[in-house]
DNA sequence: ATATGGCCTTATGAATTCATAATTAGGATT
DNA sequence: AATCCTAATTATGAATTCATAAGGCCATAT
């Protein structure tokens, strides 16, 4: 059985739209050149119009009427606004997964975290982080409430551009270790309580985010 | 300093079907039928059809390839989901229009909240549920967290055409009011903490929730 | 009688065209 | 030389046109 194909050209260009966005090619404030971009992905202004429009409701771009679109700046206020609401996603992810979560996501949870242990041995920052981030995504899938996953998702998707770019202090990482480790027995208790708890105690996110805040605008 | 005339045609026309399908004008799982809304609205099907890529994007309808766009069924399961998030949003903004809120916010609440009391003497349903719809509303905004207000707001438009036909017990009204009258007190208190706690005690939802779901589907 | 297949109609997806607002360049004036 | 005003260019917003896929209808075969 072949899955029915879904993608839609705006769905496409968006998509393209916002790696642009996330690799720095389409830097923030800058205008979003309609013109330019139909030549490089060889569509006409129509989709990528549609696109626009999606991008802008997500926070991608902002429009400016007949001025066409712009790159949304991420300043340290929306940064710290998304932070606080992923955080609080988060936390709701947590009770629920604990309550939900099966065999199989606990296992692919507690390799991911393995991996992670090792790339933070091995001090292996981007590796360290993209585990990190799966994790993170993963209790969130393991809720198994679409509407938080897909919230959790967009929101994730803004800050993606500054996610991975941090410089983080010895500290926070022996503190993130052991908050994983802490969660991961949570999980395996099936503690959700336990988990949402460790998950809105602010202090992973509120280390990142004063990292990650020098990033913004 | 006037601002900006920030409506778009699309935005509009996006707004008109949203109130079509809030009212139940566009019934669920029904095909929307572009040729006759342009007319209806007086636009061609460009504006049309990119408002339904925001539409769509906000869950609102989905689109089949080729075979255009139906009105989104709001299944009992997605709408355990929105309450779910929207609880835990809630929550959020508890904590943080107890160190935030404005003496200005404040009274406005607590004006609801008597208009709120007056209507639940009168055993006046629908302003009831409005007022404490609209005190929900009122802390989420004095949270001051603009990516929670947008996200919030997005789920609680998601969810409008089925918030005001709800039947309430007695059990639940009485309950409901004394859970209104704690969170008035904890803002007065400035006390985010006991707020968010509040907030987040599933209660108010999971009654109120019960009664909705029977609506949905 | 029902199911299958081809034709015709209709609606969708995307490109193109058209109108208008914004930006730029150039010239006139101070 | 600097500034203001106007014309030309460009880009955006929306309508229209075109290509194609879906849905309906009827004839034919089983």
């Amino acid at each position: 059985m072949e899955k029915i194909r879904q993608n839609t050209l705006h769905g496409e260009v968006a998509e393209r739209i916002r790696d642009l966005i996330a690799q720095g090619t389409l830097a923030p404030g800058s205008r979003v050149p309609e013109k330019q971009l139909c030549e490089q992905f060889g569509v006409s202004r129509t989709p990528l119009r549609e696109a626009l429009k999606v991008l802008a409701y997500e926070g991608f771009v902002e429009l400016l009427p007949n001025r066409g679109a712009r790159v949304a700046k991420l300043t340290r206020a929306t940064l710290k606004n998304t932070f606080e609401v992923m955080q609080s996603l988060e936390a709701l992810a947590g009770e629920l997964a604990g309550e939900r979560i099966t065999e199989t996501e606990l296992a692919n949870i507690e390799a991911l975290h393995y991996q992670m242990l090792s790339h933070y041995k091995r001090g292996n920052m981007q590796e360290y982080l993209l585990a990190n981030q799966q994790i993170h995504e993963a209790i969130v899938v393991a809720s198994q409430n679409d509407v938080l996953i897909d919230v959790y998702k967009n929101l994730n998707h803004r800050v993606r551009r500054v996610r991975f770019t941090a410089e983080l202090s010895n500290d926070y990482w022996s503190q993130a270790i052991s908050e994983h480790e802490s969660m991961v027995e949570a999980l395996r208790a099936r503690d959700g309580a336990a988990l949402g708890g460790i998950l809105s105690r602010h202090l992973r996110n509120k280390v990142e985010m004063s990292a990650l805040e020098e990033m913004a605008e």
